[in-house]
DNA sequence: TGTCTTTTAGAAACCGATTGAAGCCTCGAA
DNA sequence: TTCGAGGCTTCAATCGGTTTCTAAAAGACA
């Protein structure tokens, strides 16, 4: 491999000289020894080696993004808003898929900081668990030593910059739609209780109900993780219940598109019969049949934003305890209407 | 940070021996020694430093593999199967969306090389352009003589270890399979024309005609690009077809969706008035209304293979000439029937 | 001509590990 | 007593850059 030593000797000058055209310093170098280093690196394909770089300059320009799972478009989402901007700011990312599973987590970050990255985001909500958040703690004292970024895209229980929505007025807002339309008896789907994401949710929807007087029914809560197959499972379970339920509404599109197809197995006409609804508004929600309503979270953005923050947090920008708040919006679309009949879901 | 210097002054010995109890090396230690470095590792939480250490090594135990886009489930898929692989033999992956530009793969390349990453993983096809591929085998040589390695997961056009599908007969099976069922007008839904892919999947699906003395119509050879929308586009075009096809062959599935939900839209009904069918399987065509009838292509398998092979291929049990094919397989759902009435596409 | 700036060049320290070679004990054999 | 062999340790070179500090050359001015 060509290193900077053999730049110097081809263009006959010093490796300081040939470091300061080659990195852009703004020490002063003469045109014309500037013109050899040049000419020198292109002829040798000179390729400056980044580790030696970090090394010295101590910041690496890679960050670590935590998610659960690619292949869930949630994840693919924000990582793709993440890489668009890293991209744009020379940063490169390290994806991490830890299936929100607590020991893959801290492996991933030991990792990370054994390569010194210059920040971690995570994506999505946080773990709820006492042994987890002490150990996450501790190696995060090592970042911020190092004054490694760290931004989370959901609310965590540790410090870091946190970019936001608002998931109980997201819930509220959707629960509010589904009894404008006249519903009463809405059954919910959560997410697993380990998750902050999913307990904001759920909350959301108690304090929607309460807020409308409706009384809640422990039977119409059911519990989910974030999955399709766990939709599915919903859908029977709903099928199983004496007093159904007029409308669903699930705590992510996966689960409601689960739901979805699940109730039409089992002969359900949507939303004629029953009326479903996701949150997240996923690329595949406009696909099903009926299209999907849902609330439409900036996904996107959240991972753009997130990356943005990790920068501005590094550059002194910004300050661990920031919090941003994205806006979220009501994405009305064929598979919730009025219930048939109304109350029909109360009155047995 | 807490260096190796400072854990071997604590533990009282030379930097040599703490290296050597550290990274497991296996030169003799006594256990006396080893037992106090150790105990002052732990005491100084000592994080190895990966950047000296891959400046030294050689390597970095880190890969980068470029993708079209992560939110596309197919590489979304192939992503997880490269890191789930990687994660079990100590490598960290980098993810880098070219969205198939090729100045964009090159500069991600540089980059990378910059970073001396073990290897590069190329998933989707390749891209056919005179330009790019100079580029290419000039940055790719000097990946060799870095003895990183190259592995690409479809048929690229420079040197690398292929891990494939034969996308040629992948088509041949779907048209068999349409024409078995007694379609004889078969509209096709191509990729954009600089991909391997592609053009492979088009011939697959001329050679099959040819095969079934089937003439070609060039009125049914629809141009796409692999997204959702221009299989909604090519619903409109088939839709303002006079003679209409009884059935649509889409090159993969986000746009025999997009065209399956805009003949829907167009009042056909699937399959009954027109069959609907894609090639890849991704986890959505099971979602959709009626659910895809495809190909199934093994993603994350792919993904998984592919990682191995660059691990092979470093350790010198592979050949940069290898190629390695993985099987598909038909995947019957409902998108799919006998025509109505036989011929009916044919003769006007 | 001598002195004082201002530019520009280069020598060398440093980042944090790994590793080949050399050195030091200790023990057993000659 | 001397020598050789083994088992551990340590020294010091190395990977490939950046940056501080010193110094030389050039120009300005009296």
């Amino acid at each position: 491999m060509v290193s900077i030593i053999d730049v110097a000797r081809l263009a006959n000058v010093s490796i300081a000289t040939a470091s300061r055209v080659l990195s852009g310093s703004s020490h002063p170098v003469s045109d014309e020894r500037r013109a050899r280093v040049l000419e020198a690196a292109r002829t040798l394909n000179y390729s400056p080696s980044a580790l030696a770089k970090a090394m010295v300059t101590g910041d690496t320009n890679i960050v670590g993004v935590i998610i659960g799972d690619a292949t869930d478009p949630y994840f693919a989402t924000i990582i793709r808003g993440v890489e668009d901007f890293a991209r744009t700011q020379g940063y490169l990312v390290i994806v991490c898929n830890s299936d929100r599973v607590p020991a893959m987590e801290l492996r991933y970050l030991n990792t990370l900081n054994d390569y010194r990255v210059d920040g971690v985001i995570f994506a999505g909500g946080g773990l709820i668990d006492e042994d987890y958040l002490r150990a996450m703690e501790q190696i995060l004292e090592i970042f911020r030593e190092r004054k490694a970024a760290c931004v989370s895209l959901g609310k965590h229980l540790f410090p870091s910059v946190s970019v936001l929505v608002d998931n109980v007025q997201v819930i509220q807002e959707a629960v509010d739609y589904l009894i404008g339309l006249g519903h009463s008896s809405i059954a919910y789907i959560s997410g697993p209780g380990l998750l902050t994401t999913a307990e904001l949710r759920l909350n959301g929807y108690k304090m929607a109900l309460k807020r409308h007087a409706i009384e809640q029914n422990p039977e119409l809560i059911l519990k989910g993780d974030f999955t399709y197959e766990a939709g599915l499972r919903a859908a029977r379970v709903i099928d199983a219940l004496a007093k159904k339920p007029t409308a669903v509404l699930a705590s992510n599109d996966l689960m409601a598109i689960g739901c979805l197809v699940g109730l039409k197995e089992l002969g359900y006409k949507i939303p004629e019969d029953i009326s479903v609804m996701g949150i997240d508004d996923i690329a595949i929600a406009q696909f099903v049949d009926p299209p999907l309503t849902t609330v439409s979270l900036p996904l996107y953005e959240l991972g753009k934003v997130g990356m943005e923050s990790l920068i501005k947090l590094r550059y002194g920008e910004m300050k661990i305890s920031d919090t941003l708040l994205l806006p979220h919006q009501l994405v009305v679309r064929k598979s919730t209407a009025q219930p048939r009949t109304k109350n029909q879901g109360i009155e047995p």
